[in-house]
DNA sequence: GTGAAAGCGCTAACAC
DNA sequence: GTGTTAGCGCTTTCAC
């Protein structure tokens, strides 16, 4: 690796100062078309790259933004890998996958993580458009070396999903660069956020359900009682009971963890005590574990009952029936919290903007009695 | 946003030099437990974060490397988003997806998407892992602005996709920080790789379908005649047949395009030529696409043929009947590239590596004939 | 239109 | 154990 080449080389090379250099690198038109020339050929022959951090350091901006993610336990338990020290791997492995049921649909990993790819190329995709570069980071519960803060040194600004960062933390990093808040619940008043309307769309979508259901009440499959988004979904559900004058008291409600197991589990126990019209799920994947033990029962959706789900994964559209759900504008919410990264950047001292995207609900079989 | 604190005000407040600040950041231990608490101290009240411009210049090295993908014109063609200028937007849209048949899974986006996310999950896990963080960045056909050269400049080092970048560009590239290039056909031999044996995998799953045809030809779905993937792939199943003594005039070749909808068109054109008893995909798309043009036949899987595909997304495990198809390591791809950039970085001038991870050729239902 | 020179915030000798 | 100081490679006044 030779050492790359400085403003200097460049300058030297092509005989002119490196402010020269620098002009036709940032402002080609104040430079004589000879003189430029003679220093875009150095900057080719020499392959010259200006060194971000020189660039950084100087213009008091990185040009990167971050995007920080919330991790998953099972990234930390990775296996170990060492390719370096592998002799000559065999080139394939050979896996008997015959036993999976068929017409069981494989648990996914956490539901989030699809989530997140889509966001990601929302942003990066707005990030470019403005001429910046993606940084990501993944947060991970390591003591003493902190992802967040790295990033936040080479950064100009930084988006960060949920709850991937302890509020304290949060705080500390507002104050040197502008911070957006992407997904679930509101943290404080001085950050910029981005979401959705989980409430309002739920509240629509129980709406929906009581009109095909004659208006009896559907049971509900809640998620984790610590769960935001899970939270604000049971709040949707219980304004369109309220709206339609019945009592809570009146609705099943049946508590999973978000795991398709979970789902399947809730379904049996409602099956045991007397099938409700409709179920309605605080997510995806709760709901297709519950159409995977209706079916295996023999209950047909939507038939003998209807069943939605919340959050718009690609296994509710290949589900049997497939599933009605609400889906999350995944890419609109990177490029969204991107854009008002950028506008935070441009006028720093407005006050803090609240964006909500609209969801999108996505009526399928799984909720429409046929005619 | 305040004016982002410096050494120098750390240095002030702790009422020691700036070297001390340095020094109690990077080796603690050099530094009297008061002194170094007393710095600390003025850390965490001034918020203080160090700039990485500042430290990358110093140090010459970023602490950053760079993932770069291709990116597909999809992205480019995005529609216009401006979350700011919106107003009150509704806080949901209704969508009527009742149209699709069901049983015809729907097309996904360009199937190497959901690959690109796991490899940069690998590769942000083992980044995260050496301590160091990743920049990620997506190849676009735009004239005046390379993204690659912007990313160039503020990484250590550049893990490269496929070909994301043109060769010229690369080799400039290559010249200032090491490249690691990462699936696809080799490009030259004085970058480090790291790929998969995708013709021995077909070579050997070739046989494994054979061994159940009683040895007679498989036909061949095959990929656009320019993809070096399509055509790795292509070279197993040929070598196959040689092994098998069956000459390629004997093979009905088929082309598709790697979409679903060729490997429906190329389904039907089998049946009205004649049903082989196998059929081996380039892809898993083409294959999912057979599929559901045999079951719209009444041609049952794996009863009347056998079929397979290759690069084990997430819809071929969803299918029906499950297909059988050869599993891209993703995660690995993506560590196993971070890895080798590593060690290029502290070893720059030993030979390029050439490291090959095995594939898993993962057996399910539909090229499985039942006893 | 071009050059000289002063930083940008940090690290790493080197001196004390 | 701590401070002084010279860069790191660039941008940006300010002169000319």
């Amino acid at each position: 690796m030779a050492k790359a080449p400085t403003v200097y080389d460049v300058a030297d090379r092509a005989g002119v100062s490196i402010a020269t250099v620098s002009r036709v690198l940032r402002m080609p038109d104040a430079v004589r078309p000879v003189t430029r020339d003679r220093v875009l050929d150095a900057v080719t022959a020499l392959g010259y790259v200006p060194s971000g951090s020189a660039r950084g350091l100087a213009e008091r901006r990185t040009g990167v933004i971050g995007l920080y993610f919330p991790g998953f336990d099972a990234a930390e338990e990775a296996p170990t890998l060492d390719v370096l020290s592998v002799g000559a791997a065999h080139p394939f492995t050979i896996i008997h996958d015959e036993a999976a049921a068929e017409g069981t649909t494989p648990e996914e990993g956490p539901g989030s993580m699809l989530f997140l790819d889509e966001v990601l190329r929302g942003a990066e995709l707005e990030a470019w458009k403005q001429g910046f570069v993606l940084m990501v980071g993944v947060g991970r519960n390591d003591p003493d070396r902190s992802t967040v803060r790295d990033m936040a040194g080479r950064v100009d600004g930084l988006v960060v999903l949920a709850s991937s960062v302890p509020d304290d933390v949060l705080e500390r990093l507002a104050v040197r660069i502008p911070v957006v808040v992407l997904s679930g619940p509101p943290r404080g008043d001085s950050y910029d956020h981005v979401t959705v309307s989980n409430t309002e769309a739920m509240t629509e979508l129980a709406r929906l359900v009581l009109e095909q259901s004659g208006g009896r009440a559907p049971a509900f499959l809640a998620g984790p009682a610590d769960s935001p988004d899970g939270a604000q979904r049971w709040q949707g559900f219980s304004d369109a009971m309220a709206e339609a004058g019945i009592a809570l008291d009146d609705v099943v409600v049946v508590r999973g963890d978000f795991t398709r197991a979970s789902g399947r589990r809730a379904a049996e126990e409602l099956m045991a005590n007397g099938l409700p019209l409709a179920l309605m799920s605080a997510n995806d994947q709760m709901a297709l574990g519950a159409l995977d033990a209706f079916r295996a029962a023999g209950v047909r959706v939507p038939e003998d009952l209807l069943v939605t789900g919340f959050d718009g994964i690609d296994a509710a559209a290949l589900s049997h029936p497939r599933l009605t759900t609400v889906r999350q504008p995944m890419i609109e919410l990177g490029r969204a919290a991107v854009q008002v990264l950028m506008n935070r950047l441009e006028h720093p001292d407005t006050d803090p903007i609240f964006v909500r995207l609209p969801l999108e609900i996505t009526l399928r079989e799984s909720s429409l009695r046929r005619p």
